[in-house]
DNA sequence: GGGCTCACG
DNA sequence: ACGTACGTGAGCCCG
């Protein structure tokens, strides 16, 4: 029986340094595992052995750097580049079924050492691939090494066997050890005796054998007076050396051979190389996806067709509107747009291509395109909405958006744009490049018809996504959820990113000076107490001169040093008047930069700021705002809030802000079906001040301040997957306590209770958690062996479903408020979400209806067992209408 | 580009 | 025993 033991880090660097760097569309370098796969699939077609394993190095210092201050500078920094495919490697081999052996305080090598002994004492042959010469003392009868070396792309490796070994040496493999010690190595910092080069040290080990004979036959060694000399001077760090350069073979592993044959791939290994973009390695493995994928049942016909002429357009509006539905694909900025559609047989499709957006009749050809009688599907509708509305289209008949349907089925992929779905469902690459921009089809600068064709093949491919998707929909009864929630949002959102908000820079510009005045003048403060000038906003600078210079008591630590969060310096408030300042410059920097400074920027030609909504970010449901995000206006402190009051309804106009109160918990009361809970909203008084009567068994009066705040506390733990730990974190209590709270709750709500044990036992079973709209999250984290992981899972089981329910309903809302303040031809807009409560802006006149139909709207989006209820007030400005 | 910090629900 | 709450985005530091 053989075992093949893989040198990791020695492989992995051989192949990066030797192959060309090569990245996936996201940017993740490959090209060494890539290496590194080729390699050990060439090894084991070459050695066919019955069981395989692979070492790596551990970040930690080992025996070696303990007992040794110098051997420190040997362990260099990886590249970054190199860094980042290293865990992937180990997913990798994972996947493959393929044990990895790695040991703090021990290098690869020494591990490699103890799994050949312990083969050798199973009576097992090992081969020992590396690229590391230092392995040769491990050659045995039984144990053979295999040198690789990469050059110029190509890996060749060299067999060393005790014969190969004393015939290319001189010498018993095991003297490897004395040779190292004697001349050194520099890429193990090795430094052997001074002045002894590689053939003074081979001449004596071939005639001596080993350090210690060496030393034994000083001073009448057969060497030139200056080597007696060098070894003389050089004999501590002879032995030194020969320490160093020992590789040990009784590490602390418990290993046998017997585990680590070989097994079949795990099904995963598919989808981390469909990440990796090795198509060459899935098709060589015959890996198939996990997922479900299908066989595209048309075969296109593409002919590119620059429309120029207006009776051909004519011909073709026509022949969409008699059609189904068409494909539409467009470049962001409208520059360049294809349209497919099916024309009698299915397998036949004809697209054309709009090239010009300044050809005389393009607009006309737009207007009639983007109306509602004909049927579009399209990528990223929202977006395309936004842009027909800008140049004052109506853009209208859109039925299907790939990227939202996407989104849906998988809700935590990292992106969704065409060639990535079309890859998850086709398991096929689209050709031609995928981002297009307008100069790719100026004849002056870029291959028009290559570009044709790119932009030809994705329009093309809108319509094969479709049919993936459109039927998965159905099936998983998302149906609903995605015709009547997400595709009407597109154009909701669509209105409100162009609306926009109204803020007032001049007000703001001053706010900025006012907070610049207090910073510098804190500046100096701070400075004065450190004794010294360091940039207060760097953590590292900072946790120095709190934790070393001014010896205060340190809290938790951060990967990279003592955290200076918040939370551990509100600890420190009455230890130092240096600590106080140091927070209220940071609430002062970040009200400057973020908001002073970051929405000034974003303020347009209209005075107002046009945030854009992301509808497939997150894995909840909800919407996302960005450049900038509106959905983080300061309003917890006073100072804060006044950022608010620079966001201003236009002349004549008010803002009605509603929200939903309570809407999570709300959902918890439903969802977990927990009557005691449900009575609490229903009786209508104050839900925490409830919840802290009946779990510490007094009347509703006799609540205190502190019993209503952890009662608080725990109701929106509860809703994140609480543990005692964390809620005496946030509360400032003893764990001991903690769990008392936690225990006189769950005796309180026992609907929650069970709740939370069955949504998990569910997930676990499913696979995934769904909303009351079945929007799905998938949890695999559930099937991981890693306890944080799993942990991870299962309070994502239990708040997804009450986020994500949340999300459906307001969106549900802001579809119908917006349906009813046309209907009603009212002025207002919507303008605003931020995850539970919205924003119209309306004339004055307007302002009670619109803040009956809010809430109407708001309240009545679905009955549950609890009343639905939601707020609204009106005010000149954002911090006014919040009421 | 990742880490830290902090703004929001 | 593990390590310690869900979901986001932006600005700054630092290697």
């Amino acid at each position: 029986m053989k075992l093949m033991v893989l040198d990791g880090n020695s492989i992995i660097n051989r192949s990066f340094y030797g192959i060309r760097p090569l990245t996936t569309r996201e940017g993740l370098y490959t090209h060494a595992i890539y290496g590194f796969l080729t390699t050990l699939q060439r090894l084991v077609d070459e050695e066919k052995p019955e069981a395989l394993c692979v070492t790596f190095d551990r970040r930690e210092p080992t025996f070696r750097h303990e007992a040794d201050a110098s051997y420190k500078a040997t362990r260099h920094g990886m590249p970054e580049e190199l860094a980042m495919q290293m865990p992937v490697l180990k997913q990798v081999l994972d996947a493959m079924s393929i044990p990895r052996y790695e040991l703090a305080g021990y290098e690869a090598d020494d591990l490699i050492g103890t799994i050949s002994r312990k083969c050798e004492a199973s009576g097992w042959d090992c081969v020992v691939v590396t690229g590391d010469k230092d392995s040769l003392q491990l050659i045995t009868d039984a144990t053979r090494v295999k040198l690789v070396s990469t050059r110029m792309g190509q890996t060749t490796t060299k067999d060393m066997t005790p014969e190969t070994f004393r015939a290319e040496y001189g010498f018993d493999p095991i003297h490897m050890i004395d040779l190292k010690a004697l001349m050194g190595d520099t890429s193990d910092n090795i430094p052997g005796v001074p002045g002894v080069g590689e053939k003074t040290a081979m001449a004596l080990v071939q005639e001596y054998g080993t350090v210690d004979a060496i030393y034994a036959a000083l001073p009448d060694l057969h060497a030139k007076p200056g080597v007696i000399r060098k070894l003389t001077e050089g004999e501590e760090s002879a032995r030194h050396s020969y320490w160093l350069a020992t590789i040990v073979t009784d590490a602390p592993l418990d290993f046998d051979p017997a585990d680590n044959l070989r097994r079949p791939f795990r099904p995963e290994l598919y989808d981390i190389f469909l990440k990796l973009e090795f198509k060459k390695l899935i098709d060589k493995y015959h890996l198939t996806p996990t997922h479900e994928t299908a066989e595209r049942d048309t075969d296109y016909e593409i002919t590119v067709e620059n429309v120029t002429d207006p009776d051909r357009a004519a011909e073709l509006l026509d022949l969409w509107r008699r059609a189904d539905g068409v494909t539409v694909y467009a470049l962001a900025d409208l520059s360049a747009i294809a349209v497919a559609c099916e024309t009698g047989e299915k397998t036949s499709l004809t697209a054309n291509l709009i090239a010009s957006r300044y050809g005389g009749h393009w607009y006309g050809l737009m207007e009639q395109l983007f109306a509602a009688d004909i049927k579009k599907t399209s990528h990223d509708v929202k977006d395309l909405i936004r842009a027909l509305l800008e140049i004052g289209l109506s853009a209208e008949g859109f039925m299907f958006d790939t990227a939202l349907a996407g989104y849906l089925l998988d809700a935590t992929a990292a992106q969704y744009d065409i060639d990535r779905l079309f890859m998850t469902y086709y398991n096929e690459e689209l050709t031609g490049q995928a981002h297009l921009g307008a100069a790719d089809f100026s004849p002056l600068s870029g291959d028009t018809a290559m570009a044709e064709a790119a932009l030809d093949s994705r329009c093309s491919a809108i319509a094969a996504l479709r049919e993936f998707q459109e039927p998965r929909l159905k099936e998983q009864e998302m149906w609903q959820l995605y015709t009547e929630v997400e595709l009407p949002l597109c154009r909701v959102l669509a209105e409100m990113e162009l609306s926009g908000m109204r803020c007032d820079g001049k007000a703001l510009a001053a706010f900025g000076d006012w907070l610049q005045e207090r910073i510098d003048a804190l500046e100096q403060e701070i400075y004065t107490a450190a004794g010294g000038t360091f940039n207060i906003n760097s953590p590292r600078q900072l946790g120095k001169v709190l934790f070393e210079d001014l010896h205060l008591p340190h809290g938790k630590k951060t990967k990279t040093g003592w955290s200076t969060s918040a939370d551990v310096l509100e600890k420190l408030r009455y230890d130092a008047p240096v600590v106080d300042k140091i927070l209220t410059y940071r609430q002062y920097t970040k009200l400057k930069s973020t908001y002073a400074d970051g929405l000034l920027k974003a303020i347009g030609h209209d005075g107002r700021v046009h945030t854009s909504f992301q509808m497939t970010v997150t894995a909840t449901g909800r919407l996302s705002s960005t450049e900038p995000n509106l959905q983080n206006i300061p309003t917890r402190t006073e100072l804060g809030s006044e950022i608010r009051r620079l966001f201003t309804a236009e002349d004549g106009c008010v803002l009605v802000d509603a929200d939903y109160s309570q809407i999570e918990l709300r959902l918890l009361a439903h969802i977990a079906g927990d009557t005691v809970m449900q009575q609490a909203f229903t009786a209508g008084a104050d839900f925490h001040t409830v919840t802290a009567a009946r779990v510490f068994h007094v009347p509703t009066e006799a609540v205190t301040p502190d019993m209503r705040r952890s009662a608080k506390a725990v109701n929106f733990g509860i809703v994140y997957g609480i543990s005692a730990f964390s809620l005496s974190q946030d509360i400032g209590v003893t764990v001991a306590e903690a769990r008392d709270y936690m225990e006189r709750y769950f005796d309180t709500y026992q609907g929650v209770k069970q709740y939370m044990t069955d949504v998990v036992a569910q997930a676990n079973q499913r696979g995934y958690v769904e909303t009351l709209w079945h929007r799905r999250r998938a949890l695999p984290e559930l099937k991981s062996s890693n306890f944080n992981m799993r942990s991870f899972g299962e309070r994502v089981a239990l708040n997804m479903p009450i986020q994500g329910t949340a999300a459906d309903i307001i969106k549900l809302a802001m579809v119908r408020v917006h349906r009813r303040l046309k209907d009603e031809g009212l002025a207002a807009r919507l303008i605003m979400q931020v995850h539970d409560e919205l924003i119209v802006e309306c004339p004055e006149a307007e302002q009670e209806t619109v803040k009956k139909l809010l809430t109407e709207e708001m309240e009545q989006v679905v009955t549950l067992a609890v009343p639905l209820t939601a707020e609204a007030h009106a005010g000149k400005n954002w911090l006014e209408a919040k009421g």
